[in-house]
RNA sequence: GUCCUCGUAGCUCAGCUGGAUAGAGCACUCGAUUCCUAAUCGAGAGGUCACGCGUUCGAAUCGCGUCGAGGACACCA
């Protein structure tokens, strides 16, 4: 809608100007302050260049009025260009403010480390980034979904020795000597049930056989985090496996070299990282050959762009931030444009219950479980709290003011609205196929209001996937409620005279509401 | 120490490509149900936009500085 006013303005205005909304939405439904930056150009007052610019648009069908006001023009939409709009959207159903941008993206978000479940952290860029994927494959975005698997290195050893060591200390007499770093947590001690079930106590009794139990626990730690993503409804396209892709690191390092972007010293290989705006040079392979989780990223992104998408985007812990440069660093080193990476920081999250800390799972090894708060709370409520922060900044909430169900409690509250419209149609005996054909014109204020806040989505979701900032939406899905909700205490819909318009007008905010629901992952009600 | 993120109402946070009188929710006070679900709505109260300087017609928004909070600074992943 927003794009068709832009176009309209163009016709008649040479160059670039700012459409915005005004604050007080009697002025009109769009505005623009142009006349001020022309005011010093023409030495005249931006009164008088928006009376004058005002004129130009009489002719316009799509606006009923163009009015100057304090030196901002205000632009009204007409009811005939509305009403348009609003019957192709309510056909549009689910398929409302779908756009046709065409970029490839690829999106990687999650990678948590196969080697235990899910937390309330990871959980944050889950929701975030599978989020982002469906309002950006909304938008018209070709995006391909993928967890980079980290199953090479010394955390998979790790988990082998934590599940033969719980083996050993559940099942066998030998006095385990604990090292000083290993995986705690009850659900080592299933694992190692399992892996006596599955492979016979003796398993536990040799130390070669810490490989295997590696190898077998990390298939059954991904299956677990599978599990758990799809407790809210998260699926990935792609896993990638770092192990697989070592075989490629021969590759990588020839394309590194070649570009003299390594370096040979104290028997390491560097990475000039440093000429790349990284703080200092960083080893990709140790003395002993072994190259290091920096070299699998390398791999791991060359691969990436031999896919040849226009845009990268990762989703990390923030506290990988510090990693962001050396990374671009090697993208740029292996000849491609590090600026179509772009890498979206998730903040940690802090959990609280009636006003005190969230206890810690033992069962996870003091981390509080992404499953034990879905239990608590249900996927709608996490999905929805996660999105109502910027992803960068750290979150703070309550799971008791989730769990209940009134008006502190926003989910319900948008959930109620669009419950509510549903309500109103049974009430009146009358289906949507029944009022689609029905002229909205002569509404009054209040109804155009709404009416126009609910066509707005497509801009909306545009705005938030562009700026990766997805509580956007939620704000504006929070607004329609509310909007939707006094217009409904103000006026009775079912019995009045204007009834078919008041119908179309409440489809035309479920539509809105139902797409942006949908896009969060999460469920529209149609009764409470 | 260096770098990031941040500082807005009692609390949790929006707003930040400069624009009209700085917003929402919660909490608090008062009010609304013979009438489409009161899981709702209305009204009230609540502000030195951390502080200072600068940029200009105009700054919560941009720049510099100060103070404060959190985080990152591996040959771990």
């Amino acid at each position: 809608m927003k794009k068709s006013v832009i176009d309209t303005i163009k016709k008649h205005i040479e160059g670039d100007f700012v459409l915005e909304k005004p604050k007080d939405n009697s002025f009109g439904h769009y505005a623009t302050p142009l006349a001020f930056s022309l005011a010093k150009e023409l030495r005249k007052s931006p009164m008088i260049i928006a009376d004058e610019l005002c004129l130009k648009f009489d002719d316009e069908v799509i606006f009923e009025s163009t009015t100057a006001i304090k030196g901002y023009i205000n632009f009204k939409l007409s009811d005939d260009f509305l009403n348009a709009k609003t019957t192709q959207a309510i056909k549009d159903n689910l398929n409302f403010a779908k756009g046709d941008k065409n970029e490839s993206i690829l999106l990687e978000y999650v990678s948590a480390n196969p080697t235990g479940p899910m937390h309330i952290g990871h959980a944050r860029g889950a929701v975030f980034g599978d989020t982002l994927a469906k309002v950006g494959k909304h938008l018209g975005y070709k995006i391909t979904t993928e967890y980079y698997v980290n199953d090479a290195g010394n955390q998979i050893e790790m988990l082998g020795l934590s599940v033969l060591l719980a083996g050993q200390d559940r099942y066998t007499d030998v006095k385990v000597n604990w090292p000083e770093e290993y995986y705690r947590g009850e659900y080592i001690y299933d694992l190692c049930d399992v892996a006596k079930d599955e492979f016979g106590v003796e398993i536990f009794n040799d130390k070669s056989n810490i490989p295997k139990l590696s190898s077998w626990g990390k298939d059954k730690m991904l299956e677990l985090i599978r599990a758990n993503l799809a407790m809210a409804d998260i699926e990935f396209e792609n896993f990638v496996s770092e192990k697989e892709l070592f075989e490629l690191w021969d590759k990588s390092y020839e394309k590194l070299k070649d570009r003299d972007a390594v370096f040979e010293q104290d028997g390491k290989i560097w990475l000039k990282s440093s000429e790349c705006g990284d703080e200092k040079d960083r080893v990709v392979v140790r003395e002993d050959g072994r190259p290091t989780y920096l070299a699998g990223d390398i791999i791991y992104h060359d691969d990436k762009f031999q896919r040849s998408y226009d845009r990268y985007i990762n989703i990390w812990g923030a506290d990988h931030h510090g990693y962001i440069a050396r990374v671009k660093a090697a993208v740029h080193f292996l000849g491609y444009d590090e600026n179509k990476l772009e890498v979206i920081l998730s903040q940690m999250v802090a959990l609280l219950k009636g006003g005190e800390p969230y206890k810690m799972s033992k069962r996870a090894g003091n981390f509080i479980l992404m499953s034990d708060v879905i239990e608590e709370i249900g996927s709608d409520a996490l999905r929805f709290v996660f999105l109502t922060k910027k992803s960068d900044t750290h979150l703070e909430f309550d799971v008791d003011l989730l769990k209940q169900q009134d008006s502190s409690n926003p989910i319900y509250y948008i959930q109620y609205a669009h419950a509510r419209i549903n309500q109103i149609f049974q009430k009146s005996g009358k289906s949507v196929d029944d009022i689609i054909d029905v002229n909205l014109d002569n509404l009054d204020e209040d109804s155009r209001n709404i009416l126009f806040l609910a066509l707005i989505l497509p801009e909306v979701l545009e705005d938030s996937f562009e700026s990766r900032q997805l509580q956007k939406l939620t704000e504006y899905l929070r607004n329609l409620a509310a909007s939707y909700h006094q217009f409904y205490n103000k006026h009775k819909i079912v019995g009045s005279e204007n009834e078919e318009q008041l119908l179309k007008l409440s489809a035309m905010v479920a539509t809105s509401l139902r797409v942006g629901l949908s896009l969060m992952g999460i469920e529209a009600k149609v009764k409470m």
